[in-house]
DNA sequence: TGACAAACATCAAACTATGAGGTATCAAGG
DNA sequence: CCTTGATACCTCATAGTTTGATGTTTGTCA
């Protein structure tokens, strides 16, 4: 899997799932939201795309579900595991890797 | 066409080849090899990914071809036009926005 | 009572890039 | 000579990812 484009430019969502619950538990519609108010807009995932992957980072054990009740309704609360720590850790390498030789391109003057 | 997330995070390809052929012509081949040098290899597009582009960019009046015989091969080089170059700030803003969004997750520390 | 936010979920469609395949020329090595 | 590999163009089916629509239930506010 360790291509040289990491499928980033794709996946960023589990990036920034993974970095959310590593700070705290959270549950599935709060990411969607954290992710809008904490990249100022500049990004939104849908429900669509995100509820799928929080299925699959359990599936794979990157996160852990825990079930509570809040006021009347349930909610999904996701936590980082230490497999998860060690993806999160990775892939935020792989993504200052591909942001910083796009910057390169970006910010040369040569020629 | 302006959305949230503005086809980025796939779209790259086609900011990079505005990029590079802003700086001075450039045809096909020499791109794809260009992305892999200039990122240091975090970034690599195939030509077929590549190519395509580069007629589509062409159909949208954003880059204008000349066709060159070097050395018995005949190549396409391609250079900005000016809608070209006011794409290519565009799609560069959008990417800052983007890639500072993707940055103030990953680099918060709170709670 | 109706509308809207919260909270979960699924799925077909759209979009992108991959990787394999194809052509042709040229240079170098066995 | 002939094969291999680099240069240079091209296309296409497939795989992978996200969108946007749709659906459900509960709670709140007017």
């Amino acid at each position: 899997m360790t291509k040289t484009n990491p499928s980033f430019l794709n996946g960023v969502p589990e990036l920034l799932v993974l970095k959310l619950v590593s700070r705290r538990e959270m549950y599935g519609y709060e990411i969607v939201k954290a992710i809008q108010a904490e990249t100022m807009q500049a990004l939104s995932f849908g429900e669509g795309c995100i509820y799928p992957y929080l299925h699959y980072l359990e599936r794979e054990k990157l996160v852990a579900v825990r079930r509570k009740e809040v006021e009347g309704r349930v909610r999904h609360y996701y936590r980082l595991t230490p497999r998860g720590r060690k993806r999160l850790e990775h892939l935020s390498g792989e993504w200052n890797r591909v942001s910083a030789g796009i910057a390169l391109v970006l910010e040369s003057q040569h020629a």
